[in-house]
DNA sequence: TACAGTATAAACATAC
DNA sequence: AGTATGTTTATACTGT
């Protein structure tokens, strides 16, 4: 099984990048043959992509984690199609639905639950040293010894992964790191095997195949010196853990003749053991035989309590961190306060702690659990009306309001800085980024020290930005050729050495509407984007619709439905998208002079840009613009739709960008500027 | 329904 | 000839 999501996941990451030369010989019809233009994303795998291989096995191993655990507390009469339901949330969904920190909190819980499974077992070996073993000796200690390793393997695999994602990508991985953490990184290390584990019934096979996803160079059977590692952890091998004197025996006897909790799609759910059953009866001999009342079943029980347990702490946190958001969102910023009108979740309204009183009204409330939110708090009062939230909030049922009006003002909401860690998850994280490719174009055009980029830096930008550009490379390097060509905003330049690429900050300006709100462009975008990724069909995109496809806001706003707020769909997409484009610059390096000349005409929320309020957190800006420092206009191409320039509400300090050049080579992530919006 | 914005695909042209 | 770059057209989708 963790060979198997190694695989996978390795499968599906080399594609990434050899994609970018594969690729380009089988498609992009006449426009792009990009051949090896991506000088930095070409050839060996960079630790970037290993990061990114890392974070996809660890979603994965907490997908699997949340499913085990919820087909582990299905209720007896849990349908197949109930169960398999969660599954349609893939790891690329789950980096959409958590934020960074909050995928970091999975990780720690999940972490957690293996250390209490580890104590658990050890402590129940101390207290009954001498109970039954249920395996074969050198079977045993191989087993814990596995099952330790991976408990030290993923405690590296969180402490990468906390790394990564709060790196900021100052310190580029070592090659060597990368490598160690793409052995360390549990593939999709399902609790099944952490059960199995513990029990100790696994199969030999399984015992070989946990040692093979372990690495360890050596066979299951040489125990002890094959895992040094869990030696150096302090961790006393003992033999099984054995249980207590109460177990909560669920036996066939009591149990339905026709369902069983424990018994689903043809086989045994008990935690760890998938013995396939053909019918009830073989089942309850299965049930009676294998799962009877004894010292392991008692462990594994306990161990599921403890499981219980924690998810439940989870769910109270969560549920704390939603409804936070959720009073918070309820409120404008100069709203007075409508704080008394919490949403309520019929699911887990038990849960929510009704602390949102204690928040001063108008004001970003602290979450209240450890992982910090992801989405800039501040987002969510400009995002949604407040009267029609409040309109629809009591009620449990589907709130449908008018609400997704967005106001102008929004655009000067301030993103926290806080966020702007995202920056190195798009960088990371095989997430398609929610802004267009226009704006995408016209940040890398205005991050360069000179404002002016070739096209193969413009490639380079997006693959060195952005992890999902890093694949399909015919496909969005045609798109941005495209958009080079299609939009007036970007002039050609012919420089020394070539042809340049600079915005015209005027044009790109006029290229929305005074009403366009960027919602519904950003939602169009999102929404399309959702139905058609960019994969080519039968082009490493296999892999893409199971590990790597994104919970696009479409099926945010889906989920939002089924959890009956629907009335919040376009703008929590919206608000999503955001928030996630806001966290793409880091806190900008802007001279004062630079700050002061290169104000922005608007900003739409759609664009990197947005981002800029860092910089002016009250959102105020002068108007003036000097287009001229951005681009010297060589021919004049038709926008498709040219808009009359108008009093659109002038908002942040858009296109800040440096005055001072910098070697660009140099300059990544980490020093984004920020200039515009990005969708 | 029309429209605008966007993405994607592809054909074609040009320069090196 | 092959590739990179650039232009243009067509189509599909979304929200307004």
């Amino acid at each position: 099984m963790m060979v198997e999501s190694a695989s996978e996941t390795i499968r599906t990451t080399p594609s990434n990048q050899n994609g970018v030369s594969s690729l380009s010989s089988q498609s992009d019809g006449g426009g792009g043959r990009e051949g090896g233009s991506n000088g930095d994303t070409n050839g060996e795998i960079s630790p970037v992509d290993l990061l990114h291989l890392q974070q996809q096995q660890a979603l994965q191993a907490a997908r699997q984690f949340l499913l085990q655990q919820a087909s582990g507390l299905n209720s007896p009469g849990k349908s197949k199609s109930e169960m398999s339901a969660p599954q349609m949330i893939t790891p690329q969904q789950m980096q959409q639905i958590l934020s960074p920190p909050q995928l970091q909190a999975l990780l720690q819980q999940q972490q957690a639950l293996m250390l209490q499974q580890v104590q658990h077992t050890h402590t129940h070996t101390r207290t009954h040293p001498l109970l039954l073993d249920p395996v074969p000796g050198w079977h045993l200690s191989s087993k814990q010894l596995a099952f330790q390793q991976q408990l030290i393997q993923m405690q590296q695999l969180q402490q990468q992964h906390i790394l990564n994602l709060q790196r900021q990508g100052l310190v580029p991985l070592q090659p060597t790191a990368a490598m160690q953490s793409l052995q360390q990184a549990m593939c999709p290390s399902d609790l099944q095997q952490l059960w199995k584990e513990v029990s100790g019934v696994p199969s030999s096979e399984e015992a070989l195949k946990q040692a093979e996803g372990l690495d360890l160079s050596t066979n299951s059977s040489n125990s002890t010196s094959a895992f040094p590692k869990a030696a150096s952890a302090h961790i006393p091998l003992h033999s099984m853990p054995n249980g207590q004197s109460h177990t909560p025996k669920r036996d066939s006897h009591e149990e339905h003749a026709s369902s069983h909790p424990l018994y689903g799609h043809g086989e045994c759910k008990w935690p760890g053991c998938e013995a396939l059953c053909e019918d009830m009866g073989q089942f309850i001999k299965h049930l009676n035989n294998e799962h009877a009342l004894d010292d392991r079943s008692t462990a594994q029980c306990r161990v599921q309590m403890q499981v219980v347990q924690q998810l439940e702490i989870q769910l109270a946190k969560e549920s704390e961190r939603l409804q936070a958001m959720m009073t918070h969102l309820h409120m404008r910023p100069s709203e007075p306060k409508p704080f008394n009108q919490p949403l309520n979740l019929a699911s887990s309204g038990s849960l929510l702690k009704r602390d949102s009183e204690a928040y001063p009204e108008g004001l970003p409330h602290p979450p209240t659990s450890a992982a910090t939110p992801i989405t800039p708090l501040r987002q969510g009062p400009s995002v949604i009306s407040s009267s029609s939230l409040h309109t629809h909030s009591h009620s449990h049922t589907h709130a449908v309001g008018p609400i997704r009006r967005r106001n102008s003002d929004k655009y000067c909401t301030p993103i926290a800085s806080e966020l702007a860690q995202n920056c190195e998850f798009y960088k990371n994280a095989d997430v398609r980024p929610p802004f267009t490719y226009a704006s995408l174009i016209r940040h890398a055009i205005l991050e360069s020290p000179e404002r002016q980029l070739t096209l193969n830096e413009i490639y380079n930008w997006f693959t060195r930005k952005f992890a999902y550009f890093r694949r399909n490379t015919a496909t969005w390097k045609n798109a941005v050729r495209h958009n080079l060509s299609l939009h007036k905003c970007f002039v050609r330049v012919e420089n020394v050495k070539g042809a340049v690429w600079t915005v015209d900050e005027v044009e790109y300006q006029k290229r929305r509407p005074p009403k366009m709100t960027g919602e519904k462009n950003l939602l169009a975008y999102v929404n399309r984007c959702s139905l058609q990724p960019p994969e080519k069909p039968g082009i490493i995109t296999h892999t893409h619709t199971h590990t790597h496809s994104h919970l696009s806001p479409t099926l945010v706003k889906n989920m939002i439905s089924g959890l009956g707020f629907g009335s919040l769909n376009a703008s929590y997409q919206a608000a999503l998208a955001e928030s996630s484009l806001s966290l793409l610059n880091s806190p900008p390096l802007v001279t004062p002079t630079s700050a002061a000349s290169l104000n922005m005409l608007h900003v739409g929320h759609d664009d990197v840009s947005s981002t800029v309020e860092q910089v002016n957190s009250n959102g105020s800006c002068s108007p003036t613009l000097s287009p001229q420092q951005y681009s010297h206009p060589v021919h004049v191409k038709e926008e498709p739709t040219e808009l009359e320039e108008d009093s659109r509400p002038v908002s942040l300090l858009a296109g800040v960008t440096h005055s001072l050049p910098l070697p660009s080579d140099e300059r990544d992530l980490e020093e984004d500027l920020p200039t515009e919006e990005l969708e």
